[in-house]
DNA sequence: GTCGGTGTTGGGAAGTTTTCCCGCACATCA
DNA sequence: TGATGTGCGGGAAAACTTCCCAACACCGAC
């Protein structure tokens, strides 16, 4: 048998990770070598470990899960990533993979589903839980409504912290951005999203399904 | 040894069932007998099986886990339910409470509480996360059940104008006061709601209902 | 390869809003 | 008949927003 796929973990709520640890590793040949409970975390631990695929949720305190897949990825191009996330909404999906993803499965999918994709994206495929694939074709097909899909992968990163109730100097810090620079990005995303207020953005952004009330 | 404790699991994540599950079952002592994925589905789990503990996510589509907890515990009062949530917000840890749940663990706690107040509540305890019941029990002192039953009549009426997206200078219009009035108000109710942005004073209104998404 | 478009990042300056502190009016209630 | 709570708003400083601009990277097109 080949030596075991060596996973990283990375999930702000340690019950989930115990849990799925417990889940991978009665596979006998996946071994969770590290875990992480936030983005910054996760870069580390994969620079440390080197790890045959990362399992990263998506919403996480700190820098969220978008951005630590993007800074993994962007430090060694063929990192594989399979994400794990609460939200199946496609514009989640969209902007994951965008980031460099290489896998998506939800919370509805079933345990059987997270053991194969992370089988194969360890062996290099692509993954995406084929419920959500499926919508996703279908939304790319017929073109879409969801006026938040004219945002950039930085806008939307930033409209989801505002709609979260993050004030604009939480999100600069959190980003590592300047304070101006999230103030224009406000500004503009209430431009685009034709609302003048936060509170309007904020509703918009849950009737989306970006955030929960 | 005493015959394993009957467990309901409810929460409409499938990998997270599995990834309990296992842990559960590792203990030695626990059994998971039945699964549920919906408010619905928990009601006659919990009916057709009798467990000795429901283990249950708040946020599920359709009947949420607090519905599902009322409908459950009016039926047989004796019923131990766990709520395992992902939001820690007290809110919805009192909402819980009040449905008629015995225990509340929240994403950040340990493996090994989720172990612990399965067992508490398995003995007729009650049992909520440690830093959750201190937070709880620092707002009772200060606070009442609905937040917003703290404000006054003008207050209110502000509040859900800002909820609704109507800027400062709009709701000085409509009411016929002095804009500084307003902010002046609008300072004073985030500070009454311990919130520091309008987003998430808009999304605390939602969630109480003073206004729709 | 150069060019233009787009995305990201932020500075400057002016304008607006928020916050904190204060005072006044008025009603209620002990 | 004060004490208290509520409604209302001014002043000043701090914070935030907006608009306009510039630099840089990246990518696709010519």
């Amino acid at each position: 048998m080949a030596k075991p796929m060596r996973i990283l973990l990375v999930d702000d709520h340690a019950v989930v990770r115990a849990g799925f640890k417990t889940l991978l590793e009665n596979q006998g040949d996946m071994s969770v070598i590290a875990e992480a409970e936030s983005g910054e975390a996760a870069c580390r631990q994969f620079i440390e470990h080197g790890p045959d695929v990362v399992i990263m949720d998506l919403s996480m305190p700190g820098v969220g899960g978008i951005e630590a897949i993007r800074r993994i990825v962007s430090r060694q191009s063929a990192a594989r990533v399979l994400v794990f996330s609460m939200h199946e909404d496609t514009l989640f999906v969209e902007q994951a993979l965008q980031a460099g993803a290489r896998g998506y499965i939800g919370k509805s999918s079933a345990p059987v589903v997270l053991v194969e994709a992370v089988r194969q994206i360890a062996s290099g495929n692509i993954y995406i839980d084929p419920d959500i694939a499926q919508r996703l074709a279908l939304q790319k097909t017929k073109g879409t409504d969801s006026p938040f899909q004219a945002l950039t992968t930085r806008e939307f990163e930033i409209v989801c912290l505002l709609a979260e109730g993050l004030s604009v100097n939480a999100i600069a810090n959190r980003l590592a951005l300047s304070y101006k620079t999230v103030a224009n990005y406000a500004t503009q995303i209430k431009s685009k999203m034709e609302v003048s207020t936060t509170s309007e953005l904020t509703r918009l952004a849950i009737r989306h399904g970006l955030v929960k009330a």
